[in-house]
RNA sequence: GCCCGGGUAGCUCAGCUGGUUAGAGCGUCGGGCUGUGGACCCGAAGGUCCCGGGUUCAAAUCCCGGCCCGGGCCCCA
């Protein structure tokens, strides 16, 4: 038989999957409504001048989506982010009172290699606030972020800050760097090569002297101190002043994070700080990631809108959880109760009983093929469901049920009426 | 683009020091047994052993190329 599988790197999620999914968009859902923020979306596919020009020339080189419609032959892409997206819809909807707070979950697009913890199609839980250019609204985006790891779970994490004014006034103003991508890629592998490969790489594109001084600046590790070294060492560069300020009032508002001179990110649109979270122990990259983006609106408006936001990368996360064990499938199926027909001659009295146990709100499940009492416990079993409910004559007889929980290994004959009531004490 | 591992039944895989009719478990289907339900019994169907070439008397098995999947690098986030 020839095989049809997904696309490379899209995903099918089966039903255990999908329940988990559901549970962990749950618990981020209820952070993100607790400071607020409204549920948006968006359309999948957006025209492409709407996302050319925003997020640099890798991505829109080759890890965006784009096609030609056949018929209309009109370019479209597949949204990249959702960020994007927001901006546009921000400039179809001026007179939406501002600050404006929304967060957004959904599908993103990006034509990349396939890994561990990278897909072609994922899932992005967009947090972001349109309308103030104030620190405050960075640190909630990171308290925010922080307790949505929380929530799920995760202990073991690090918020790492950092901010593109200031590291365009100390590159490039102060070290006069005409090129600084090669130097912001280079720091950014801090982690990965270690400082001697930073060291080396640096050395090789802008020379020893400046490497020197690239290093001690980046060496200076995470946390607030370094943070008033630099900045107090750049006090005279009004860029960096504006930049430390912001990051200072932000740091003292928000709860812990590590500032990190090396942290950049690619996309384009950022102006102002920029976040990123990585967990301690899975290596699968960030799992989630933001900043200011002041800038962004302005370029569909004509008119700049301040906003910052963050996004957390839901695969990642349950995939690091997972590994972790911090994250799996409570239960495997929505069912709570699997209604065994022992003999199919009583179906209508099954029927009814299945009929009465939804009506108390429990989610009932009766087989719709007539397989024999065996199959029917086998697949109860197979799909983890907590109560079996047995249906035979003397159930039929007697207006009663067999009530059967697995998992507690206890067993009940009880009238109809009273099903309900005990469904629910095995359930607990 | 590069490096590793893999591709055998619907699923998970064994077989791979070449050698009759290619196997297991699970699932599916059929039958039997069973009213206390965490592995019951019997039976059946189901394979282009990824594709192409080569070596050989003989290839699922060895070699080369390709395709696909997974992981890593680069990149990205």
């Amino acid at each position: 038989m020839r095989e049809y599988r997904p696309p490379r790197g899209f995903r099918d999620f089966p039903p255990e999957v999908m329940l988990l999914r559901r549970e962990v968009i749950g618990k981020i859902v209820r952070v993100f409504e607790r400071y607020g923020y409204e549920p948006l979306d968006t359309p999948a596919v957006e025209n492409w001048e709407t996302l050319a020009g925003k997020y640099g020339e890798e991505a829109e080189g080759k890890l965006m989506w784009r096609f030609t419609d056949p018929w209309s032959k009109k370019e479209y892409a597949l949204r990249y982010d959702l960020t994007v997206p927001l901006a546009r819809f921000i400039s179809n909807n001026m007179d939406i009172p501002l600050p404006f707070k929304r967060y957004h979950i959904a599908p993103v697009w990006r034509h990349e290699e396939p890994q561990r913890g990278r897909y072609r199609e994922f899932y992005q839980c967009d947090v972001d606030i349109v309308g103030s250019p104030y620190p405050e609204a960075d640190a909630e985006i990171v308290d925010v972020v922080g307790e949505s790891l929380r929530e799920l779970g995760f202990s073991g994490f690090r918020i790492r800050l950092n901010d593109r004014r200031l590291l365009s006034a100390v590159f490039e103003e102060e070290l006069g760097l005409k090129d600084p991508l090669p130097v912001y890629r280079s720091i950014d592998k801090l982690d990965k090569i270690g400082a001697e490969g930073v060291r080396k790489e640096l050395t090789r594109t802008v020379g020893e002297s400046l490497a020197e001084k690239i290093m001690s600046l980046i060496s200076l590790g995470g946390g607030a101190d370094s943070m008033r070294a630099i900045c107090s060492r750049y006090s005279h560069n009004a860029k960096a002043k504006e930049a430390c300020d912001h990051l200072e009032q932000l740091t003292s508002l928000a709860g812990e994070v590590t500032f990190d001179l090396s942290l950049v990110r690619g996309l384009d649109y950022y102006t102002g700080p920029i976040l990123e979270v990585v967990l301690d122990q899975p290596k699968i990259g960030s799992v989630a990631g933001g900043g200011r983006y002041d800038k962004l609106i302005g370029t569909f408006t004509g008119k700049d809108i301040p906003a910052t936001g963050a996004s957390l990368g839901i695969e990642r996360l349950i995939d690091a959880g997972v590994e972790l064990g911090i994250l799996k499938a409570s239960r495997s199926t929505v069912t709570d109760v699997y209604l065994v027909v022992v003999d199919w001659s009583f179906l209508s009295y099954a029927w009814r009983a299945a009929k009465e146990l939804r009506r108390s709100g429990l989610n009932v499940r009766i087989d719709p093929a007539r397989a024999s009492e065996e199959s029917q416990r086998k697949r109860a079993r197979r799909l983890g469901v907590p109560v079996i409910a047995f249906v035979g004559m003397s159930e039929a007889e007697t207006n009663s049920l067999t009530l059967y929980s697995p998992a507690k290994g206890e067993r009940a004959v009880v009238k109809l009426e009273e099903a309900p009531l005990v469904v629910r004490r095995f359930l607990s």
